[in-house]
RNA sequence: GGGCGAAUAGCUCAGCUGGUUCAGAGCGCCUGCCUUACACGCAGGAUGUCGGGGGUUCGAAUCCCUCUUCGCCCACCA
């Protein structure tokens, strides 16, 4: 402990011994620190993949979540952060698939339960690795609460959901066009489909008439489709065509003969009118197919090949061999009108990015408007909190126009639909059920379960109660649920934080969480979003290794804001996380120091210790440091509370290195290191800053906090800050008086030591400076720093009064006193006179503004009294200083 | 096509309900300094028609309208 800490921070060797040691203290578990006292406060991490590894985004998501959990563990809430992985359905079975193609397999080759044992093999070998990463950088979840979503608790939640919503009729199975991917040969819901603006095709061609008395043109982005059309629609009042509905249409290179219908879902001003109608390839053409009775001919497999359902010279074709065929074809026989360039929305999967295919299909769906409605009313009733607040605005609309979920995926990974079908002949019954079923309940006869399994998201959807253990009643439950913020990109709003909010609402009665925090996205320096494919990614480890996990948290929260995303350079891991790392070290620094002259009986600043500190014995300087301190709590845990982390990194920052460490600990040297009196008060101000410091800091930047933490005077070995009582803000610490004075100071040192770099003063130089004017706070203020003044701006004597000497740097204090820093023939008259005519004709501009706005009737009339004061004292202090430069300039005989 | 948002220093952004943070911060840049906590540092400095135009007001970066440019979400004009 009294070991001398090297001149530069090194977190490799600090890092992960201390996070073994907070877990070893079971830190993070909410039972095991102040059980039964404070409310609890829950955050849900949004599950990573199973199989996946941290990147960038991870890192932001989860130091934001570990931020705030930080903080209300802190402030003594019973903070739980419940970690977990989602079994990822289609993500972790597509790699498996990947592994398998490597030795020349296929998923068919294994068959179902060859290959679902091959993934959990995977799943467990891999390990959620992705969960270590997550320590490294700090995450101070419950590890011993970690789930996932195929785990047998959250398996039996799914299955109770699924039966209920069942037997409440807001399942149902039906046979309705869904999002195909052809790639991953599932079913898709609508949220997973990501449109596209492509440049692509809008084909005209020409339909003729059965009778050959003429054509009508249909145009579509998709020509192969016409395979399958059953039908052409037009509107039922456009007169161009009004004649013609209820003949036949001789469907061209499939000769089949197809009727013209009239349905109101045609826009007559697209286009020619006509719309070619294919029931089985379009959800729009399905409508209408439904309501005129039309046949659905599927004419694609699974594949997105032309099924047989299509003439043979098409079978077998990829969809887009096929479009090329079918243009081809009817451009040869005179019936391809024209081509046009279209840019339109086209879906692709968002596992693969497979363009996907709309097919008409057996699937099961939830009924969403039921379970929409309720959280649609939490959210306009104020229940709901969005930060950043706009995003509630796509929250409503998409619960609006909420459609039904298709929820069940032709995989194999997955929750198994528990529906099972009686294959008794004459039976027929399916049976929905809690438990597997080897007999059909109706008839004894054999059943088989439904091969599909459910969308991932119809597991996660329900954590926030399932990991808890619902359906059973249990103390987890009674204590954190309803948990309090959700941290998420905005990228998994509908696909999870809505959906929990439906489910929680639903099953629980309550919304999960009030706050719903949305943050930005890790992006480049051109703004392109971080991601693997397009090779732009940072890895946090390697960041972690480099710069430590301190310096990756803070120069991720300092540099997002609400509502923006963070900008990165891939390429230079320097310019982004430098700042972090180069804070740690200046706290290191100052932690150095400060311990280093800790040494020795200590007196606290409060409380009823006999050797108490008295306020009498602080200095100005003291004062000021308390109070700046004392503004700093304030700021920070408004900002954290607000969620607005860059702020709250930003006051602390600014405490901790502009007014500790280049002021305070700048002003306390002498009394440290000599033997003058005040040493004992310096170092109780000194600790207890440094202490207050260390604790708001300790939610961004946890292990450097708790290093330097432990090491300060009087802490027991098992004492962690990371459960220390956060700052409480102290009314006996406010002083403006110290503030404003000991700014005087500091601006004065300043103005000295500007003098002293524009006219090239050697820094060993000692100079005099002579303060004018005759204001008494002022004298009294500079002549309680006295010797910090000295020293500080390397003087030589300062005094008040008037200088008769000419040659010398001048500068006007903001209160209207002036300096003089006589520097014989040091300095240039010339330039000198050069620099006071710049600084006198800003401030003769000013005057004259400020007298033209007061001269001003309507602005004396109008504007509140305070404001009026407030400028004509404006215009007091510029007119003072504006003297007093141009008296300077007499002196010095400028012309 | 509908909805929402943003535009402030070279870069990333503060600037909340008009007037004491009003033109700011950090990074970058320029000039001095290896001053015994820190060169991952210290001190000093330069930099902006607050996207364009109009309006409201005594007063606008801030409120309103409009244009331009960029984002995000949604959408079955085939």
């Amino acid at each position: 402990m009294t070991q001398p800490l090297p001149p530069q921070y090194n977190p490799s060797s600090i890092e992960s011994e201390l996070y073994q040691w907070w877990t070893e203290r079971r830190l993070f578990s909410p039972d095991s620190h102040a059980p039964g006292s404070g409310e609890p406060y829950v955050i849900m991490m949004p599950p990573p993949n199973v199989t996946a590894v941290l990147h960038m985004g991870h890192g932001l998501n989860n130091t934001v979540q570990d931020v705030l959990i930080r903080f209300e563990r802190m402030r003594g809430r019973r903070a739980l952060w419940v970690p977990g992985t989602d079994h990822a359905g289609i993500a972790t079975q597509n790699v498996v698939e990947r592994l398998l193609a490597e030795e020349g397999l296929t998923r068919f080759d294994l068959g179902r339960d060859a290959f679902v044992d091959r993934v959990w093999e995977h799943v467990r070998e891999t390990g959620p690795a992705i969960l270590e990463q997550l320590k490294a950088i700090g995450c101070s979840a419950d590890w011993s609460r970690t789930y996932f979503t195929l785990d047998e608790g959250l398996s039996r939640a799914v299955r109770e959901v699924f039966v209920r919503l069942y037997e409440q009729g807001l399942i149902y199975r039906g046979h309705y066009i869904i999002n195909w991917c052809p790639r991953c040969l599932t079913a898709l819901s609508n949220e997973e489909v990501e449109k596209d603006e492509v440049a692509g095709h809008l084909w005209h061609l020409r339909y003729p008439l059965a009778d050959g008395s003429g054509h009508l043109t249909v145009a579509t982005t998709r020509p192969e489709t016409m395979l399958g059309d059953t039908a052409v629609a037009v509107h039922p009042a456009d007169e161009r065509y009004r004649h013609l509905i209820g003949r036949d249409i001789r469907l061209p290179l499939v000769e089949r003969l197809i009727p013209i219908v009239a349905d109101e879902a045609v826009d007559p001003s697209f286009g020619s009118g006509a719309v070619k109608v294919t029931p089985a390839h379009d959800p729009a053409d399905f409508e209408i197919g439904r309501r005129h009775s039309l046949p659905g001919i599927d004419i694609m497999t699974p594949e997105a090949r032309i099924s047989l359902a299509a003439p043979e010279r098409f079978q077998g074709l990829d969809r887009y061999e096929a479009r090329r065929r079918v243009v081809a074809e009817f451009d040869t026989a005179g019936l391809l009108e024209r081509t046009e360039e279209h840019r339109h929305a086209v879906g692709h999967c968002y596992r693969c990015g497979t363009v996907v295919e709309p097919r008409l299909s057996d699937q099961w769906f939830v009924r969403m408007e039921p379970l929409a409605r309720p959280a649609l009313a939490a959210y306009r009733e104020g229940t709901l909190r969005f930060v950043p607040e706009r995003r509630g605005d796509d929250y409503e609309a998409w619960l609006e126009g909420i459609r039904d979920w298709c929820i069940s995926r032709q995989l194999w990974w997955g929750h198994r639909i528990p529906v099972w079908y009686c294959e008794a002949a004459g039976c027929g019954q399916v049976s929905v059920s809690r438990t597997d079923l080897d007999t059909c309940p109706g008839c004894g006869g054999p059943v088989r379960q439904d091969e599909d399994v459910l969308d991932t998201w119809f597991s996660s959807w329900l954590v926030p109660f399932s990991s808890l253990g619902w359906p059973d009643r249990t103390r987890d439950l009674a204590t954190f649920y309803p948990g309090h913020t959700l941290v998420s990109a905005p990228e998994i709003l509908f696909f999870w934080v809505a959906r929990m909010i439906m489910s929680g609402l639903h099953f629980m009665g309550q919304v999960p969480y009030r706050d719903i925090y949305l943050h930005g996205t890790v992006r480049d320096t051109q703004h392109r979003k971080m991601s693997k494919s397009l090779g732009n990614g940072i890895d946090p480890l390697e960041v972690v290794e480099r710069y430590g996990a301190d310096a990756l948290r803070y120069s991720l929260i300092s540099g997002m804001s609400v509502g923006t995303d963070v900008i990165l350079d891939p390429n230079d891991l320097e310019a982004s996380f430098a700042s972090g790392r180069n804070f740690a070290n200046k706290l290191w620094n100052a932690g150095r120091f400060i311990l280093s002259n800790l040494n020795g009986p200590t007196r606290p600043l409060a409380g009823s210790h006999p050797h108490v500190v008295r306020r009498e014995e602080l200095t100005l300087a003291d004062r000021w440091i308390i109070a700046r301190c004392d503004a700093t709590v304030t700021e920070a845990t408004e900002a954290y509370q607000r969620l607005r982390l860059n702020e709250a990194a930003g006051a602390i920052y600014h405490f901790i290195w502009s007014d500790l460490a280049d002021w305070y600990i700048e002003q306390v040297k002498p009394r440290l290191y000599g033997d003058l009196p005040g040493g004992d008060v310096a170092r109780a101000v000194l600790a207890r800053t440094f202490d207050v410091s260390l604790r708001l800091l300790h939610p961004t930047m946890p292990f450097i906090t708790e290093a330097l933490w432990r090491r300060l005077p009087g802490r027991s070995d098992t004492a962690s800050i990371s459960v220390a009582p956060w700052p409480a803000p102290d009314t006996r610490a406010h002083d403006d008086q110290a503030l404003e004075e000991f700014g005087l100071v500091q601006e004065l040192v300043s103005a000295i030591r500007a003098v002293r770099a524009e006219y090239g003063v050697q820094p060993g130089q000692p100079v005099r400076a002579v303060v004018s004017g005759d204001n008494r706070v002022t004298v009294g203020a500079l002549e309680q720093e006295r010797s910090t003044i000295l020293r500080l701006a390397k003087l030589s004597a300062f005094s008040f009064g008037e200088s008769r000497e000419r040659a010398g740097g001048h500068a006007v204090l903001s209160e209207g006193t002036a300096v003089f820093v006589p520097l014989g023939d040091a300095i240039d008259v010339g330039r000198e006179c050069g620099r006071l005519g710049t600084e006198v004709d800003r401030l003769v501009r000013l005057v004259e503004s400020q007298e033209k706005k007061l001269g001003n009737e309507q602005f004396v009339s109008r504007a509140p009294s305070d404001v009026v004061e407030r400028e004509r004292q404006k215009l007091v202090t510029w007119k003072e200083q504006c003297e007093v430069l141009v008296k300077k300039r007499e002196l010095l005989g400028c012309v």
